[in-house]
DNA sequence: GTTTTATTCAACCAAATCGTTGATAAACAG
DNA sequence: CTGTTTATCAACGATTTGGTTGAATAAAAC
C-alpha cells in the first residue's frame, strides 16, 4: 500500500504534518468539536472560551491551513465549516497502522495456538489487552 | 493556555491531549509507522534517522506517556510495542466528529431537495476530494 | 574485576508556539 | 460621511519543544 515509508517530504506527508499539529492543541480540538455541531463565525466560536478573539482567529487560521476547515463569507462574517474528508484522511492514517499491529498480533496468536498441541483453548480476540 | 482552575478536564481529555500532541511531531509519527511493522529497540528505531539516540529516546518517552506505545525489557534493551487500542481511541474521536458533519450535510441535502419546487438542478455531492 | 552495549538523565540553546495588546481593514447601519 | 461590527495583522513576551553534548546507569561480555 501507500503508507509513506522513509520519503523525505511528500505533499501528503506535509498535509498530515499540518493536520496532526493542528489537532495537538486542546483549544483547537474544542473548536473542531464545536464545528462538528454546525458552522459558526469567529465570534461565535470564541464566545465560550477565556481567550481573546485574536487568539481564536489564529487557531482558525491554523485549522484552515491544515485543511481541516474551510471558510466562506457572509457580509463581515467568515463562517467556518469543518471538512469531513480531512478528518477521514487522519483516521485512514491511524487506522492503517492500527490494523497492521492487530494483524501481527493475530498472527502471533495463531502461531502460539498452533504450537500448543497439547492444549486447544479458543484464541479469540480479547477486546482490550 | 487553558485555565486549570475552572476546567475539570477529564482524564480522557488529558489522554487525548497527550496522544494528539505526541503525533504532531513528524519524527514521532515515523516511529509509529516503523513500530507498526514490528516491535523494535531504541537503537533499531534511531538507526534510519539523522538524529541522536538521545533524541529518539526522548520521543519514545513522549509516545509512552501518551499511551501510544508500551515497553518491555530484554537484557539491556527496552523494546517498544505500538498500542493498537490507543490508535483506536484517536480514530474514534476523529470519526465521531466526521460522522456528525456528514450527517448534517446529508440532512441539508435532503432539505434542499425537498424545497426545490421551481427548479430541479442537480446538487452534486462530492464523494471524496 | 574492566569494558562494551543499550539507554537514560541533565544542562543547555535555538526555534516554534500561544497568548496578549494595539492598530488596521472590510462590510455594513445610521 | 461617521460609527459599529467582525475579523485580521503586527509586534511583543513567556513558555514549550526538539535538538545537541556530556555524564550516568544497568546489564552483559570479557
Amino acid at each position: 500500500m501507500e503508507t509513506a515509508t522513509a520519503n523525505p517530504k511528500t505533499a501528503e506527508e506535509t498535509r498530515l504534518n499540518r493536520a496532526f499539529a493542528a489537532l495537538s492543541d486542546p483549544l483547537r480540538r474544542r473548536l473542531v468539536a464545536r464545528l462538528a455541531q454546525g458552522d459558526a463565525t469567529v465570534n461565535e466560536l470564541a464566545e465560550p472560551f477565556a481567550v481573546t478573539l485574536q487568539a481564536v482567529s489564529k487557531h482558525l487560521k491554523v485549522l484552515e491551513e491544515a485543511g481541516l476547515i474551510t471558510r466562506s463569507r457572509d457580509a463581515q462574517r467568515r463562517p467556518c465549516h469543518l471538512d469531513a474528508a480531512a478528518l477521514g484522511r487522519l483516521t485512514a492514517w491511524l487506522d492503517g497502522y492500527r490494523q497492521l499491529v492487530e494483524e501481527r498480533y493475530e498472527r502471533l496468536d495463531a502461531l502460539l495456538a498452533s504450537e500448543e498441541h497439547h492444549h486447544d483453548h479458543d484464541q479469540d480476540h480479547p477486546g482490550q489487552r
